[in-house]
DNA sequence: ACGCAAAAAATCGTATACAATTAGCCGTCG
DNA sequence: CGACGGCTAATTGTATACGATTTTTTGCGT
């Protein structure tokens, strides 16, 4: 899954810096190590990482190209803080492409990714008895990679970058709004998807993956809670 | 229409200056004045818009991520130039979402809405008579325009967004590949969608809207020629 | 005249410096 | 005692400066 996908510059492909700050800001967010609204200063992450402000800035910029941070002019960047209609929108966006991408995958789908999904499905299970914070955390990014891989064996690097940035800002909504303590996906269901793949049974595989799609949604409060009112707040 | 999506900071929203040189110089591409494969220099930015190379050099970052110039590392920015490959993941992810925006644009959209449409289509015809490097240039948007417009009624900011990248990115690819000196998009294809919507054919809206990416895709020449081989071109 | 190597030029990568804007603080005034 | 105003500190916006890498040129040898 590491292969990701990288598809444009091709050849040199040594990460410049600021892509690697990006990706490690990234993937702290994606694991919910970094709490939506956190303050991120362009001279804190410098020295954090040990670079100047202007890679900083640089991967702060980067990171709100994917909706991750919000760079307010002049008061700084924020990890995202996606608003319940945001919310929305990201979950309508799944349901709109991934039946299609899952129709692009199984068309091109080897024995060989099958058994890959289903290796990505185990360690999903593994890691979901576990106790532990490091635990919880790779299941959060596991349980994102199946959707992640799927994109990938689609062949559309285009739809894969989308799909990337889609679950990333997943993972935000859920640190939000999510209710259960339970993780984030449906485990089971993922099996039941490729299932249904492995039976070349395509409607079904479309049907329950929006379902899916819609377990996450249903575990979600949306209710606009926009600071708590600050009237309602006391006078309940 | 320019009402766009500006979703992120929306209350000062004054453009921080890499932004306006960024929207500019995307325009110049997605409107055909920048060829594909044109050098971008940081400096050359920067001296023709009188600001730093710092600012050229956000910008052009931008401009990467949707996809429109390529970076390469230590060597520079060039206006991106897509393989067929490329081209072919392009049309195939329009294929993959339009139908869905579509559906969603139908479920809300409003007789304004629908006047406005057709306005645009108006607008885009009137261009396609005039001659001129100005009137086509104005058609090209203009055709892109009607689908981007389509995909702000849908009412879901990340999927016009989205949808922004694959226009603009279509914009290079015909630019690149497209064969037919008529324009860029079967004009009358647009009207048949608008009536199939307002007839609440939307199955109907969706083949229609196919039939029209791949009657665009059908106008491409997508065979590699990579730089004509340099002993083929002149060995026949 | 051709090819190769070393130097020069140009361009990018990163750091530092300065200007502009904002937020917090404190003192004064009503 | 609360409110307003200006000041200071902190943070971002932009420019400039320096080092690294690549490309081009140039000059020498064969």
């Amino acid at each position: 899954m590491k292969s990701a996908v990288k598809a444009q510059q091709a050849e040199d492909s040594a990460e410049t810096g600021a892509q690697q700050i990006r990706d490690a800001i990234r993937e702290a967010i994606v694991e919910r190590r970094l709490s939506p609204g956190t303050k991120l200063s362009e001279s804190d992450v410098g020295n954090l990482f040990n670079v100047s402000r202007t890679l900083a800035r640089a991967a702060l910029q980067a990171l709100s190209y994917e909706g991750l941070v919000s760079v307010e002019k002049n008061r700084g960047a924020f990890v995202a803080y996606p608003s319940p209609d945001e919310a929305r929108q990201i979950f309508a966006a799944r349901r709109l492409v991934e039946p299609g991408i899952l129709r692009e995958a199984a068309a091109r789908i080897t024995p060989g990714d099958i058994s890959q999904l289903r290796q990505l499905l185990l360690e999903e299970g593994r890691l979901m008895s576990e106790r532990g914070q490091t635990a919880r955390r790779a299941e959060i990014k596991a349980s994102g990679d199946f959707h992640l891989m799927l994109a990938e064996i689609s062949g559309n690097a285009i739809m894969q970058r989308f799909m990337e940035e889609l679950v990333a800002r997943s993972s935000l909504v859920i640190a939000l709004y999510g209710q259960s303590t339970a993780s984030s996906c449906g485990h089971s269901e993922h099996g039941d998807i490729i299932a249904a793949i492995e039976n070349d049974d395509l409607d079904r595989a479309c049907q329950l993956m929006l379902h899916h799609i819609a377990h996450i949604e249903a575990d979600l409060d949306l209710r606009e809670r926009k600071s708590l009112g600050l009237k309602e707040a006391f006078e309940l």
